[in-house]
DNA sequence: AAGAGGCCCTGATAGC
DNA sequence: TGCTATCAGGGCCTCT
Protein backbone atom coordinates (compact mmCIF):
# COMPACT_ATOMS: atom_id res chain seq x y z
CA UNK A 1 0.00 0.00 0.00
CA UNK A 2 1.80 2.99 1.23
CA UNK A 3 4.33 4.65 -0.94
CA UNK A 4 6.64 7.09 0.55
CA UNK A 5 3.68 10.11 0.56
CA UNK A 6 1.67 7.89 2.92
CA UNK A 7 4.31 6.79 4.83
CA UNK A 8 5.67 10.62 5.27
CA UNK A 9 2.06 11.40 6.38
CA UNK A 10 1.93 8.42 8.99
CA UNK A 11 5.55 9.27 10.19
CA UNK A 12 3.94 13.25 10.63
CA UNK A 13 0.96 12.04 12.49
CA UNK A 14 2.80 9.69 14.67
CA UNK A 15 5.57 12.46 15.47
CA UNK A 16 2.37 14.72 17.22
CA UNK A 17 1.99 11.67 19.90
CA UNK A 18 4.84 9.96 20.85
CA UNK A 19 7.80 12.27 20.43
CA UNK A 20 9.27 12.58 23.77
CA UNK A 21 7.19 10.11 25.13
CA UNK A 22 8.03 7.19 27.15
CA UNK A 23 7.14 3.56 25.30
CA UNK A 24 5.52 1.68 28.47
CA UNK A 25 5.07 -1.58 26.68
CA UNK A 26 4.61 -3.77 23.73
CA UNK A 27 2.04 -6.65 23.41
CA UNK A 28 2.95 -8.69 20.58
CA UNK A 29 -0.49 -10.52 19.12
CA UNK A 30 1.17 -11.96 15.98
CA UNK A 31 5.26 -12.01 15.24
CA UNK A 32 4.76 -13.65 12.13
CA UNK A 33 5.29 -10.98 9.79
CA UNK A 34 7.11 -10.10 6.48
CA UNK A 35 10.46 -10.88 9.08
CA UNK A 36 9.82 -12.44 12.80
CA UNK A 37 9.07 -9.54 15.14
CA UNK A 38 12.26 -8.91 16.73
CA UNK A 39 13.23 -11.42 20.27
CA UNK A 40 12.52 -9.91 23.55
CA UNK A 41 11.20 -6.61 21.64
CA UNK A 42 8.75 -5.73 24.41
CA UNK A 43 11.16 -6.10 27.10
CA UNK A 44 13.97 -4.49 25.42
CA UNK A 45 12.14 -1.24 24.50
CA UNK A 46 9.56 -0.74 27.46
CA UNK A 47 9.98 2.63 29.21
CA UNK A 48 12.24 4.47 26.58
CA UNK A 49 11.91 7.62 25.54
CA UNK A 50 11.41 8.48 22.35
CA UNK A 51 13.79 11.16 21.03
CA UNK A 52 13.37 11.59 17.28
CA UNK A 53 10.86 10.39 14.32
CA UNK A 54 12.21 9.85 10.58
CA UNK A 55 11.74 8.60 7.45
CA UNK A 56 13.37 7.14 4.95
CA UNK A 57 12.02 5.54 1.78
CA UNK A 58 9.09 3.79 2.65
CA UNK A 59 10.22 3.15 6.52
CA UNK A 60 9.24 5.20 9.40
CA UNK A 61 12.51 5.06 11.79
CA UNK A 62 12.18 5.50 15.57
CA UNK A 63 14.74 6.86 17.75
CA UNK A 64 14.74 5.81 20.94
CA UNK A 65 16.88 8.00 24.12
CA UNK A 66 20.04 5.00 24.56
CA UNK A 67 20.12 5.59 20.51
CA UNK A 68 18.23 2.67 19.31
CA UNK A 69 16.42 2.26 16.40
CA UNK A 70 12.95 0.63 15.38
CA UNK A 71 12.51 0.58 12.09
CA UNK A 72 8.92 0.08 10.67
CA UNK A 73 7.38 -0.79 7.00
CA UNK A 74 3.68 -1.45 5.83
CA UNK A 75 4.16 -3.77 3.22
CA UNK A 76 1.48 -3.36 0.80
CA UNK A 77 -1.96 -3.52 3.61
CA UNK A 78 0.06 -2.29 6.90
CA UNK A 79 -1.63 0.63 8.64
CA UNK A 80 -1.11 2.19 12.28
CA UNK A 81 -3.78 3.55 14.40
CA UNK A 82 -3.53 5.33 17.40
CA UNK A 83 -6.11 4.45 19.85
CA UNK A 84 -7.10 6.37 22.94
CA UNK A 85 -7.58 3.93 26.11
CA UNK A 86 -10.41 4.73 28.06
CA UNK A 87 -9.78 5.05 32.12
CA UNK A 88 -11.50 1.83 32.93
CA UNK A 89 -10.03 -0.16 30.63
CA UNK A 90 -6.64 0.79 30.88
CA UNK A 91 -4.16 -1.59 31.14
CA UNK A 92 -6.45 -4.06 29.86
CA UNK A 93 -6.34 -5.35 26.29
CA UNK A 94 -10.30 -4.32 26.15
CA UNK A 95 -9.56 -0.98 25.78
CA UNK A 96 -7.84 -1.77 22.24
CA UNK A 97 -10.81 -2.44 20.92
CA UNK A 98 -13.50 0.27 21.53
CA UNK A 99 -12.58 2.84 18.64
CA UNK A 100 -14.44 1.88 15.91
CA UNK A 101 -11.43 3.03 13.74
CA UNK A 102 -9.71 -0.21 14.52
CA UNK A 103 -9.82 -3.20 11.81
CA UNK A 104 -11.67 -6.18 13.85
CA UNK A 105 -9.00 -8.66 12.74
CA UNK A 106 -4.52 -8.51 12.12
CA UNK A 107 -3.67 -6.34 15.12
CA UNK A 108 -0.26 -7.56 15.20
CA UNK A 109 1.50 -5.48 17.51
CA UNK A 110 0.54 -3.39 19.85
CA UNK A 111 2.67 0.06 21.40
CA UNK A 112 1.19 1.30 24.76
CA UNK A 113 1.67 5.10 25.72
CA UNK A 114 0.23 7.05 28.49
CA UNK A 115 -3.05 7.32 27.19
CA UNK A 116 -3.08 5.40 24.19
CA UNK A 117 -1.92 2.70 22.15
CA UNK A 118 -0.41 2.81 18.67
CA UNK A 119 -1.42 -0.78 16.63
CA UNK A 120 0.43 -2.18 14.04
CA UNK A 121 -2.28 -3.82 11.45
CA UNK A 122 -1.57 -5.54 8.38
CA UNK A 123 -3.73 -8.17 7.02
CA UNK A 124 -1.41 -9.29 4.19
CA UNK A 125 1.85 -9.68 6.70
CA UNK A 126 4.01 -8.42 3.96
CA UNK A 127 5.02 -5.30 6.44
CA UNK A 128 7.84 -5.90 9.24
CA UNK A 129 9.94 -4.15 12.10
CA UNK A 130 13.44 -4.09 12.21
CA UNK A 131 15.79 -3.26 15.57
CA UNK A 132 18.49 -1.61 15.34
CA UNK A 133 21.23 -1.23 18.46
CA UNK A 134 23.21 1.80 16.95
CA UNK A 135 23.47 4.22 14.29
CA UNK A 136 26.38 2.42 12.26
CA UNK A 137 23.94 -0.53 11.99
CA UNK A 138 20.86 1.24 10.96
CA UNK A 139 23.03 3.54 8.24
CA UNK A 140 24.56 -0.01 7.04
CA UNK A 141 21.11 -1.52 6.63
CA UNK A 142 20.05 1.87 4.39
CA UNK A 143 23.44 1.77 2.69
CA UNK A 144 21.71 0.01 -0.43
CA UNK A 145 19.02 2.14 -0.68
CA UNK A 146 19.24 4.72 -3.60
CA UNK A 147 18.17 8.93 -2.33
CA UNK A 148 14.91 9.83 -1.79
CA UNK A 149 13.28 11.73 -5.00
CA UNK A 150 13.44 14.99 -2.56
CA UNK A 151 17.26 14.61 -1.88
CA UNK A 152 19.88 16.35 -3.49
CA UNK A 153 21.57 13.86 -4.42
CA UNK A 154 18.75 12.52 -6.93
CA UNK A 155 19.83 14.92 -9.41
CA UNK A 156 20.83 14.85 -13.93
CA UNK A 157 24.29 13.56 -12.99
CA UNK A 158 23.31 10.83 -11.07
CA UNK A 159 20.49 9.58 -13.24
CA UNK A 160 22.64 10.00 -16.17
CA UNK A 161 25.61 7.58 -14.43
CA UNK A 162 22.89 5.22 -13.08
CA UNK A 163 21.23 4.55 -16.47
CA UNK A 164 24.19 4.58 -18.64
CA UNK A 165 23.79 1.23 -20.63
CA UNK A 166 20.87 -0.27 -18.35
CA UNK A 167 18.59 -2.29 -20.76
CA UNK A 168 15.85 -2.12 -18.37
CA UNK A 169 12.82 -0.11 -18.37
CA UNK A 170 12.57 3.29 -16.78
CA UNK A 171 9.26 2.23 -14.95
CA UNK A 172 10.76 -0.38 -13.61
CA UNK A 173 13.74 1.71 -12.49
CA UNK A 174 11.49 3.61 -10.58
CA UNK A 175 10.17 0.95 -8.25
CA UNK A 176 13.89 -0.15 -8.02
CA UNK A 177 14.69 1.52 -4.45
CA UNK A 178 18.54 0.52 -5.20
CA UNK A 179 18.01 3.46 -7.94
CA UNK A 180 15.45 6.40 -6.41
CA UNK A 181 13.59 4.91 -3.16
CA UNK A 182 10.02 5.56 -1.99
CA UNK A 183 8.60 5.65 -5.33
CA UNK A 184 5.88 2.55 -5.78
CA UNK A 185 3.42 1.41 -8.09
CA UNK A 186 1.36 4.30 -8.30
CA UNK A 187 3.51 7.21 -8.35
CA UNK A 188 5.09 5.45 -11.13
CA UNK A 189 2.59 6.10 -13.64
CA UNK A 190 1.80 8.94 -12.79
CA UNK A 191 5.37 10.24 -12.95
CA UNK A 192 6.12 8.79 -16.24
CA UNK A 193 2.36 10.44 -17.39
CA UNK A 194 3.45 13.76 -16.40
CA UNK A 195 6.98 13.50 -18.45
CA UNK A 196 5.43 11.91 -21.36
CA UNK A 197 7.27 9.21 -21.29
CA UNK A 198 6.23 5.67 -22.23
CA UNK A 199 7.35 3.22 -19.03
CA UNK A 200 8.35 0.46 -21.23
CA UNK A 201 11.33 2.98 -23.13
CA UNK A 202 14.39 1.55 -22.11
CA UNK A 203 16.72 3.37 -19.51
CA UNK A 204 19.61 4.01 -21.52
CA UNK A 205 17.32 5.88 -24.24
CA UNK A 206 16.64 8.53 -22.69
CA UNK A 207 17.73 11.84 -23.72
CA UNK A 208 18.68 14.60 -21.12
CA UNK A 209 15.16 16.53 -21.20
CA UNK A 210 13.21 13.17 -20.07
CA UNK A 211 15.55 12.96 -17.21
CA UNK A 212 14.91 16.14 -15.76
CA UNK A 213 11.55 15.52 -16.51
CA UNK A 214 11.39 12.60 -13.90
CA UNK A 215 13.53 13.82 -11.23
CA UNK A 216 11.05 17.33 -11.59
CA UNK A 217 8.27 15.22 -11.37
CA UNK A 218 9.06 12.61 -9.09
CA UNK A 219 9.14 15.86 -6.53
CA UNK A 220 6.81 17.68 -7.40
CA UNK A 221 4.12 14.70 -7.75
CA UNK A 222 5.22 13.28 -4.07
CA UNK A 223 5.20 16.78 -2.37
CA UNK A 224 1.75 16.99 -3.82
CA UNK A 225 0.70 13.81 -2.74
CA UNK A 226 1.79 14.44 1.00
CA UNK A 227 0.12 17.74 0.79
CA UNK A 228 -3.11 15.68 0.01
CA UNK A 229 -2.65 14.11 2.87
CA UNK A 230 -1.39 10.39 1.02
CA UNK A 231 -3.88 8.54 -1.29
CA UNK A 232 -6.24 6.60 0.13
CA UNK A 233 -7.34 3.39 -2.46
CA UNK A 234 -8.98 0.66 -0.11
CA UNK A 235 -7.27 1.25 3.34
CA UNK A 236 -4.96 3.82 3.50
CA UNK A 237 -5.66 6.69 6.83
CA UNK A 238 -3.08 8.84 8.80
CA UNK A 239 -2.92 7.10 12.16
CA UNK A 240 -6.09 9.36 13.42
CA UNK A 241 -7.81 7.94 10.54
CA UNK A 242 -8.05 10.46 8.04
CA UNK A 243 -8.26 9.63 4.57
CA UNK A 244 -5.83 10.91 1.75
CA UNK A 245 -7.22 12.54 -1.12
CA UNK A 246 -4.70 12.14 -3.53
CA UNK A 247 -6.23 9.72 -5.20
CA UNK A 248 -8.45 12.46 -6.40
CA UNK A 249 -5.83 14.27 -8.71
CA UNK A 250 -4.43 10.61 -10.44
CA UNK A 251 -3.86 11.42 -13.98
CA UNK A 252 -3.07 7.81 -14.85
CA UNK A 253 -3.43 5.08 -12.63
CA UNK A 254 -6.99 3.79 -11.91
CA UNK A 255 -8.32 5.10 -14.88
CA UNK A 256 -8.10 2.60 -17.83
CA UNK A 257 -10.00 3.40 -20.55
CA UNK A 258 -10.52 7.40 -19.46
CA UNK A 259 -9.24 10.46 -21.35
CA UNK A 260 -5.29 11.52 -20.67
CA UNK A 261 -5.45 14.73 -18.72
CA UNK A 262 -1.95 15.90 -20.53
CA UNK A 263 -2.88 19.36 -22.32
CA UNK A 264 -4.05 18.85 -25.85
CA UNK A 265 -3.80 15.26 -25.38
CA UNK A 266 -6.55 13.03 -27.06
CA UNK A 267 -5.58 9.74 -25.61
CA UNK A 268 -6.70 7.44 -23.44
CA UNK A 269 -5.35 5.78 -20.82
CA UNK A 270 -4.40 2.53 -21.18
CA UNK A 271 -3.57 -0.03 -18.57
CA UNK A 272 -1.02 -3.10 -19.30
CA UNK A 273 1.09 -5.16 -17.54
CA UNK A 274 4.99 -4.50 -17.11
CA UNK A 275 6.68 -7.58 -14.68
CA UNK A 276 3.00 -8.29 -13.56
CA UNK A 277 2.44 -4.66 -12.08
CA UNK A 278 -0.21 -2.74 -13.57
CA UNK A 279 0.69 -0.05 -15.28
CA UNK A 280 -1.39 3.10 -17.13
CA UNK A 281 -0.02 4.98 -19.49
CA UNK A 282 -1.59 7.23 -22.73
CA UNK A 283 0.00 5.71 -25.84
CA UNK A 284 -0.50 9.47 -27.44
CA UNK A 285 1.73 11.48 -25.35
CA UNK A 286 3.80 9.11 -23.54
CA UNK A 287 6.88 8.17 -26.21
C1' DA B 1 26.30 -8.23 -12.69
C1' DA B 2 21.86 -7.27 -14.30
C1' DG B 3 17.35 -8.60 -15.04
C1' DA B 4 13.23 -11.68 -15.02
C1' DG B 5 10.09 -14.27 -12.36
C1' DG B 6 8.29 -16.61 -8.29
C1' DC B 7 6.79 -16.11 -3.88
C1' DC B 8 5.23 -14.55 0.78
C1' DC B 9 -0.29 -13.48 2.55
C1' DT B 10 -5.35 -12.08 3.06
C1' DG B 11 -9.34 -9.81 1.23
C1' DA B 12 -12.24 -7.71 -2.32
C1' DT B 13 -14.49 -8.35 -6.46
C1' DA B 14 -16.04 -10.51 -10.78
C1' DG B 15 -17.90 -14.31 -13.25
C1' DC B 16 -20.13 -18.65 -13.44
C1' DT C 1 -25.50 -18.95 -2.00
C1' DG C 2 -21.03 -20.63 -3.13
C1' DC C 3 -17.36 -21.88 -5.70
C1' DT C 4 -12.98 -20.30 -8.51
C1' DA C 5 -9.93 -16.98 -10.54
C1' DT C 6 -7.77 -12.64 -10.53
C1' DC C 7 -5.87 -8.71 -8.61
C1' DA C 8 -3.96 -5.43 -4.92
C1' DG C 9 0.01 0.18 -2.73
C1' DG C 10 6.26 -4.29 -1.75
C1' DG C 11 10.43 -6.45 -1.74
C1' DC C 12 13.30 -10.57 -1.03
C1' DC C 13 15.24 -14.65 -3.09
C1' DT C 14 16.69 -17.63 -6.84
C1' DC C 15 17.89 -18.64 -11.36
C1' DT C 16 19.87 -17.52 -15.76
Amino acid sequence: MPELPEVEVVKQSLEKYILNKNLLKIIVKNKNLRFPVPQDISRKLCNLKIIKLKRKSKYVIIKFKNNWYLVIHLGMSGTLHLIKDSNKFQNTNLSFYKSKNLPKKHNHIFFKFRNYSVIFNDPRRFGFIKLFYNEKQLNNYFEKFGPDPFEKEFNFKYVKEYLKNKKKNIKNFLLDQKFVSGIGNIYASEILNFSKINPLKPSKKLNKKEMNKIIFYSKKILQRAIKRGGTTISNFHSIKGNQGSYQNEFRAYNRNNQKCKNELCKGLIIKINISNRSTYLCYNCQK
